[in-house]
DNA sequence: ATAATGACGTCGG
DNA sequence: TCCGACGCCATTA
């Protein structure tokens, strides 16, 4: 089936351009899955990676590092509930905005009762 | 090709 | 509960 792999025309684009050789269909999954989280409610990248079924939980966060903008990227965390540091400044308002649980300190989710049940 | 790094996860003390 | 060590996956030096 089929011819694929026409190297030698010089009319592939291929697009190595930059670093980002996470496929974008992975990185675009992974966008799609955060965008579909509701307000009040979170994942952890290992969910997000168990959920799209490939990859791992550093490869979720590496495109949220990436291609983070554009989606609610602060309802993706650690699965301890925890937020990478500099992003709390960023986060823990948009929780306290959104209604999201928080274990006592307000520094933390409450996992339990926020991850959301795709 | 190997080592180091990073918006991670799990285990042991 | 807090901290450190090791493992994982992909990118970069």
């Amino acid at each position: 089936m089929a011819p694929r792999r026409e190297v030698s025309g010089p009319g592939q684009p291929r697009r190595p351009r930059r670093a980002a050789a996470l496929p974008d269909d992975f990185a675009e999954a992974v966008l799609e899955v955060v965008a579909a989280i509701p307000p009040g409610r979170v994942l952890s990248y290992g969910d997000v990676a168990e959920y799209l079924g490939v990859g791992g939980p550093r490869s979720v966060g590496r495109v949220l590092s990436t291609r983070g903008s554009g989606v609610p990227w602060w309802r993706v965390l650690r699965a301890d509930g925890s937020v990478a540091d500099g992003l709390q400044e960023l986060a823990l308002p948009a929780y306290v905005a959104e209604g999201t649980p928080l274990r006592a300190g307000g520094t933390r989710v409450d996992m339990p009762r926020a991850r959301w049940d795709g």
